[in-house]
DNA sequence: ACATTCTGACAGTACGCACTTACACTACGC
DNA sequence: GCGTAGTGTAAGTGCGTACTGTCAGAATGT
């Protein structure tokens, strides 16, 4: 049994260098080409590791994900006592929102959903966003004892968008630094109250 | 001078079909063939009215501001005494919304805003729509005597973003009909009212 | 009727891109 | 050291696609 398979690790390695191709360019215009140029390997070697460009795709989908969960997460561990893990999540991106630009992954994958297996992942990748973030709006109101605000599902949802809307403005050069930090700030507090 | 220049007309009976073939498929996959074939001409018929396919989508996205407006303005005009102009836009979007689709021209450009042309034209159909909406809330905030709200301009920009999601939650099948009705309406009352 | 410009159909071209084949080389277990 | 399977490099290949050249015919003002 000679030399050990390292794809694995070789997979996550080149994962969040995808991801950042797919994410500035949109997934049309990454070339596998551009994608192995940013890896430092040659094609053949991606397609090694992934079946096709929708695969590594379909990958990159997931890594947008699992990197703002491990940000999120990290914020609800680290810094107890100032303010709920909601109000901490939405300080932390009225400032740093959006600044990986990895987001736009998933307006790339909008753009091929007429693809089943990207409108899948999408689907799942929104829903696992949108429980996320509703999980937390209940433990923030339990904690302030909030009881009349509005569905947190729908709240989540809004808050989703105000994410959403933030990084467009942002795209198209309309929202500053600042007027993304106040937007975030001040609608993120009314949706989290609920009212 | 023989044979006068029907282009202007043959423009405007046309764009409708682009923006639809680039609202259901996007700016990539939209190809010139297809877009021909959908416009029941031939390529070089469309290369006779735009100079390429850019301009085609660059077109596109201006009908989906002016498609927009027609619509609201004439809600505005039509129907006056059921509540203020933004509610009646709101009421009517909370059915409606979304249901051509056109919104996907502006996610189609989202993906190509590395191409500046397109960014402009993005970022002026942007500022048009925010200033439309937060315009009504001012008329709304003065017609109800509400001078605590919180800034205009941002409640107008979540209200954007609330559009926004809903078109992508329906798109990736994760809001039903009902469910983008009551999300409009409640969290688009909300920011109405801004508070 | 006629000149002139618009209109429509078709084939073609050059190029970019996803994906493949082929092959030399390297590291490991026995 | 030897066979096996992983790794790197290079050169294709075939197809899809934006855009063009050409030319016959049709509609208009004079």
């Amino acid at each position: 049994m000679p030399r050990p398979n390292r794809s694995a690790k070789k997979r996550e390695e080149l994962l969040p260098v995808l991801a950042e191709a797919f994410a500035e360019v949109g997934y049309r215009r990454a070339t596998t080409a551009e994608l192995a140029r940013r890896c430092g390997v040659q094609e053949t070697i991606l397609y090694r590791l992934w079946n096709d460009k929708k695969a590594m795709f379909l990958a990159a989908i997931d890594h947008v994900y699992e990197r703002s969960l491990t940000i999120w997460d990290g914020l609800l561990d680290a810094g107890e006592g100032k303010g709920t893990g909601a109000e901490r999540i939405l300080a932390h991106e009225a400032t740093h929102h959006g600044e990986f630009g990895l987001y736009r992954v998933l307006f790339a994958g909008l753009d091929e959903v007429d693809d089943d297996e990207v409108k899948e992942r999408l689907r799942a990748t929104y829903r696992r966003f949108h429980r996320y973030i509703r999980d937390r709006i209940f433990e923030h109101r339990a904690a302030r004892g909030i009881r009349d605000g509005v569905d947190a599902d729908a709240a989540a949802w809004a808050l989703l968008g105000l994410g959403t809307i933030s990084n467009i403005g942002r795209e198209v050069g309309l929202l500053t630094g600042a007027a993304r930090r106040t937007l975030l700030r001040d609608i993120g507090q009314i949706l989290l109250e609920g009212r």
